[in-house]
DNA sequence: GTGAAAGCGCTAACAC
DNA sequence: GTGTTAGCGCTTTCAC
């Protein structure tokens, strides 16, 4: 096992000082470009990849940036992790996972948690991009952060959006169109502000189309698959039951699809179900799930490349909200 | 937000030396206890906490540990980096994540991957933990590595391992033992391990029941629900169809169910259908997938165990064989 | 027991 | 354009 190369190894075979191939690794300028090419060559000879203690020692920087979310479903954080990494692709920053079970409950704990992982800065994800001793105490720390898909203090740091009002109301409005008038609906987790955005978007379309607050059915859920079973199951073993049902996630919608297959619903003949997100059991159940598409990976790759901006020094863009995309599939069809 | 103190600073106020400092917080010998329990108070009271950095670039360490895969299935991404993370919870080792796009296309690539991330050690996923110049690149670099369920070279490295031959038997003979002769085999991806140790396990079942390799279709996938479907079409459009399919996992099991629901094949009545890997999708399809548990978390958590004993300097230990268990559920039934 | 000096690998500041 | 010097915060070596 021979010991990783240096700088000064390069130096030494190329015939130049070390402060040049330093210039050379960090592409600045005052190179004449034979030396440039010589040194590449002898760096790649000798395999040599940049110390980072050393960069950070200088810089006072890790180089590290740290990924926080909640279990939210496999799909989501694997669109995250991608977009970040998307992103951070041939810059000499690392992603580091780090899930965390409740920061609401306990926000000081999730800064510990980035201090001690010596993050340069945080991509937060809902629900705790939305809580604000987080981002108080982020701001105290000197941690960089950038926020993916907030809901409430826009203002605050470097921000990834998506309108999911306005994605609410276009999934509702779907539904409108083919001539629903009686909803159930199927909360998200509370904790998270998308549920009551989407819901204030469903509102807006109900509204519009002069449906009466009392055919308008809703249950809580918290985005998992068996609390949408619970929440259908309440929906759809009454009576009068609701000719459709919005559900603020796929899996939750996955989950109604299935009671209603239990009870003998036909879907969308009896019943239609709409989901949200796109993921990927949205294409897998059957029939497949009419939902509103986010581009969570595109997302995390502008909230990375925010984070980047202010590591490197820049000013916070403004925020840039991502389009949103109903996807019309098998479950949802025209009122009975 | 004022600079953090150093040894320096902790030094000067307690009007001791830097070197002495350094002795106290490394809990040496060769302190006097009047010293040494005034040198903590005065870093106790600077909120002093060492640079990974200086102490990494001495050291040569980074207390990183890197985690590589293959775009799998995003449930099985998660479990592995639960399990991995379960096992680095309280220890100052962080977790960074490396998806790589084809390791057996470019064993270097990873290499370099794995060594511009600075880490100490890495947990390698299949397909790359059964790559020879993978490993070979590795033990020369000094980056230590656990395989996390290899099936090949078993005695290189620290491995946690799964029985993929016998766990392909154990599903296999479930089919078998419901009176089916006649069977489908969707493959997995061929540069994995278990596509093959899977195939050997069926067919140890299919030769112990006396099966005519006539009566054995085999179609290749690669573990997507994509490739599934096709292979899936391929099975079942034919007269002479079988009654059972063995699916590499679940993702192709589910597609091989919605391609048995589009041509109109009750199951489990005019066909059985077998996953593997007891993902999240096994449970969310309908029927409910028949299939085999693979403890992934648990697997990713011994692995990691082991990484942490070379890292600390332990020898390697024996590589354990982790159970697998069949889960019968709705979509497998007795032959027609 | 304790401290001074050297150096880990790299870059900022400045000289040439 | 290029090299020299100094130093980031810490630990190792060795003198006292």
């Amino acid at each position: 096992m021979n010991r990783r190369a240096t700088i000064k190894d390069i130096a030494e075979q190329a015939g130049v000082s070390a402060k040049t191939v330093s210039r050379v690794m960090n592409d600045e300028p005052y190179v004449r470009d034979d030396i440039r090419e010589r040194v590449k060559r002898v760096a790649a000879a000798l395999d040599y990849h940049p110390n980072r203690n050393a960069q950070g020692l200088i810089s006072s920087r890790t180089f590290l940036i740290g990924l926080t979310y909640e279990r939210p479903s496999p799909s989501y954080v694997v669109d995250l992790q991608r977009g970040a990494l998307e992103r951070l692709a041939g810059e000499r920053y690392r992603l580091v996972v780090l899930p965390f079970a409740d920061a609401r409950e306990d926000p000081a704990g999730l800064v510990a948690l980035l201090r001690s992982a010596m993050v340069d800065g945080a991509l937060l994800a809902p629900p705790s991009c939305d809580i604000p001793e987080v981002l108080d105490a982020l701001d105290n720390s000197g941690i960089r952060y950038a926020r993916i898909t907030p809901g409430t203090m826009l203002e605050r740091g470097s921000c990834a959006l998506l309108d999911e009002r306005a994605a609410g109301r276009a999934i509702a409005e779907h539904l409108v169109q083919l001539g629903h008038r009686r909803f159930g609906v199927i909360l998200g987790h509370p904790g998270h502000a998308a549920t009551s955005a989407r819901l204030a978007g469903y509102r807006d379309a109900f509204a519009a189309a002069g449906i009466a607050p009392d055919d308008i059915r809703i249950e809580r859920g918290d985005f998992t698959f068996h609390s949408g079973e619970a929440a259908a199951h309440r929906l759809l073993a009454r009576t009068d039951r609701p000719t459709a049902i919005l559900a603020q996630n796929d899996d939750m919608g996955a989950a109604a699809l299935s009671v209603a297959r239990a009870l003998g619903l036909a879907v969308p003949d009896a019943v239609s179900i709409a989901g949200f997100d796109d993921a990927d059991i949205a294409r897998l159940c059957w029939p497949q799930l009419t939902t509103v598409e986010q581009p969570v990976a595109a997302i995390a790759a502008d909230a990375t490349d925010r984070l980047l901006k202010q590591l490197e020094g820049g000013e916070l863009a403004a925020a840039i909200t991502h389009p949103h995309r109903v996807i019309v599939r098998g479950s949802t069809g025209p009122a009975a």
